[in-house]
DNA sequence: CCATGTGAATACATTCACAGCA
DNA sequence: TGCTGTGAATGTATTCACATGG
């Protein structure tokens, strides 16, 4: 009943976009509708962890029947607020940087990079996909006057947490981190961390 | 005590390579001695978690002192199974893959490309970084001949569960996926998935 | 002293199991 | 009937708080 509201926990958080995207896929598939069970299957969770986790924002199945597709993928959007496409600034222009910026996965499921930028003066002013890659020392108020409040960093270790103090200067709420090292910013800002090789690290524990 | 045996949870294994990071970064930063407490700033997690954790492995700190930075590393190194290098395969040569196969940081930490794959003729033949492209129906074959059993996928979506399920065959025991989509997988491979987009969703929920 | 290592206590997350409704 | 939504029960993870020993 009183959802949404309640405090959510975080992990609930971290699985809705999985279930946005199983979604998503089954309605390219043509599928109309689907079930806690079917999902279940497709993502490796429970089918009551999904029936618990959806509950914390509302009732969108319908007993006996399940869910509706289209319905529920459109609900997870508005959560996540998906739902209109964010601009993001990237930060750093080496090979990964170049291969986020060409990579056309982004604009479907919400997110839009608007601007790129570098510290090395042989990149500044080169074409990336259509953009020019702007200075660094443009970052701060560019990301201001933009409104921009999403960022990727993908510049070595060394240099993300100066990138990092400069987007929080700017007003970047939530940043992307791609650099291998943890980031030092203001609570209100978060942080989701990307590191291959630390996902590479606890698998072969196991091996 | 009885150490190594009784179990390790998932969630502890996960961070074990974010400590053995900011080991490694103290380490360079020319630091010999470290506490739980330091590590809890770095890294944000509290300081009885970090002791706990590695309560798990065995006693590697003095009562009044804290850790010894090298030695807390190789122990975390052999714990990881990262003291000696792996090899893996790389199946996909688009942007991300050019990324990966150029990235330099993976040798610091224990791993290494052994092969790139893919299946587009344009690509098979041509050289990444010193790697020759090999074609696809090469795979199988060639990561059992070499005995590899790490593999990262770097291809579309739609094509990711044909080429886990090939590179099961050839032996592969851990999957780092980057496309986004679900693999089904024997219970014996392991899969970290990283999905930017996720990320970037997870964290829009809370602007 | 000071910081570890660890049982005990707490907090959190998942699963169970079933009432309720299409 | 079949599947959702959800309290209650179980299972995990984190934190507390302190005995221990350098």
């Amino acid at each position: 009943m009183s959802h949404s509201n309640n405090h959510v926990p975080a992990i609930v958080i971290g699985r809705l976009p999985l279930y946005l995207r199983a979604l998503t896929q089954l309605a390219s598939d043509g599928r109309h509708v689907t079930s806690s069970q079917e999902l279940s299957e497709k993502l490796g969770f429970s089918s009551a962890q999904i029936r618990k986790d959806l509950s914390y924002f509302g009732e969108f199945g319908k007993q006996g029947t399940g869910y509706e597709i289209e319905l529920l993928e459109q609900a997870l959007k508005e959560i996540l607020q998906v739902h209109h496409v964010w601009d993001m600034a990237l930060v750093g222009a080496g090979d990964l940087g170049r291969a986020l910026a060409n990579y056309n996965g982004f604009e479907a499921r919400g997110f839009r990079i608007a601007c790129i930028f570098d510290s090395a003066s042989s990149k500044v002013g080169t074409l990336i996909n259509h953009w020019r890659v702007l200075p660094m020392d443009a970052l701060r108020e560019s990301v201001r006057a933009r409104k921009i409040y999403l960022a990727i960093i993908a510049v070595p270790a060394i240099a993300a947490q100066q990138v990092a103090d400069e987007l929080v200067e700017g007003g970047v709420r939530a940043i992307l981190n791609y650099a291998p090292t943890t980031l030092s910013v203001p609570p209100r800002v978060k942080v989701f961390h990307i590191d291959p090789v630390a996902g590479l690290q606890s698998m072969t524990y196991y091996l």
